[in-house]
DNA sequence: GTTCTTATTTATCAAATGACAAATTAATTC
DNA sequence: GAATTAATTTGTCATTTGATAAATAAGAAC
């Protein structure tokens, strides 16, 4: 009742504010409905008529680019970096916390689903976030599990970083069933990546000492 | 030129054919541009105008149900479950096996494309879906990993269930990166279900010998 | 060849969409 | 409190959308 009638109680805000407004909301909008929705729904729910938002983004498509923004590129922590380099920890013991950390960000309706809409819709954005992932996250442990492993440095090899994709999309995966088709089991998050990390390292171990055998 | 203008040779189809060969191409259509895309798109592609699509179908939304149906259903293959049990051969050969013949169905961008598409628009078949692989292959896969490591029978635990997802996952998300961000890596894909298996296989071992202790 | 069936097209509708221009009104400035 | 600025709304347009009804025509039956 009291959503339907607009009450004439117009409040207005600052540019700035609506501007930030608008994002957040949106957000959360294109997250629930996919980016196909409408810009008048979006209106709808932001409380102002639908060409205010035109005085904001010049185009519907300029406004999703804001939203991956926000999304995608505010929420990096560049801590993340620093704390897999540690060497005053085990790797594993990183890497379980690093996956906390990290999933506490990803981890969430919004995020999985921004996520989903996007790669869908066109691959840029996406591709540009796995090479993130893979330049910051997965060389990074690689080299951090030679060193560890006490294996002369090198460059971490295709197959193996493949390795480590596996370990991080099975964890990703587990926030697909958890968040977006809400049927993972009762097992908690960080059972999940307890198991997960042992599993790389295990795997790890016998794959490094198989690719570098005996000799040299 | 040849495209726009519509040559009148009307080729007419026996009613059966041609709804097969409207899912057929939907299957295509709908895995490129998504569930949004328009009906009268659709039927460019088919090359007959729009309503003849409601001859069919009463809605777009029953075209999409057998959409479903042809990709999920009908692409399921019954032997997978056989030859998981197959205790003549190792589990680790029978999961090397399952996986590279399950991915050569799932692993293209039709397959992949429509089952993220229908994960956003609506979670039921996709949880569906996912009860399937968690029924049929999955806990399986467990029953028979105890078998093999010599334990006594046991309903699979929801934490070895989720372990298994991780692998299962791992592997599924290397498709995603492969076939809808393409960009994977130039490892290959059985190389990569070799890792992921040994990686589960290692972890199980270590997971069901914790949980398991001494005490009988 | 005529008749009948039915696959297919033409014509059309009402609703929804992205976008823009002009009018309005809340808040700030003097 | 009048004048100015800028946030917001009203009004509107051209397209596109899912869907339906009526007209057409290809092929089968006789």
């Amino acid at each position: 009742m009291s959503e339907t009638d607009d009450k004439p109680k117009r409040k207005r805000l600052s540019s700035g504010e609506r501007r930030e407004d608008f994002i957040t909301k949106a957000i959360d909008f294109f997250a629930d409905e996919g980016f196909e929705s409408s810009t008048r729904g979006l209106a709808r729910k932001l409380g102002v008529t639908q060409p205010l938002l035109y005085r904001y983004f010049p185009s519907k498509e300029d406004l999703i680019s804001e939203v991956y923004d926000a999304v995608y590129v505010n929420r990096w922590r560049t801590e993340w970096e620093g704390l897999l380099r540690d060497r005053s920890r085990s790797l594993s013991d990183r890497l379980n916390e690093f996956y906390n950390v990290y999933t506490d960000v990803i981890f969430n309706r919004q995020w999985m689903r921004i996520y989903l809409f996007s790669g869908l819709k066109g691959v840029d954005i996406n591709r540009r976030y796995m090479q993130l992932v893979r330049q910051r996250i997965l060389e990074p442990i690689l080299v951090e599990a030679r060193a560890e492993m006490g294996l002369p440095p090198a460059p971490p090899k295709d197959c193996e970083v493949e390795f480590a994709w596996i370990m991080h999309g099975g964890i990703f995966y587990y926030g697909v069933r958890d968040l977006i088709y809400e049927s993972a089991l009762e097992t908690h998050k960080d059972r999940v990546i307890t198991d997960a990390v042992a599993a790389f390292m295990a795997g790890l171990h016998i794959k490094l000492h198989r690719d570098q055998p005996a000799k040299g």
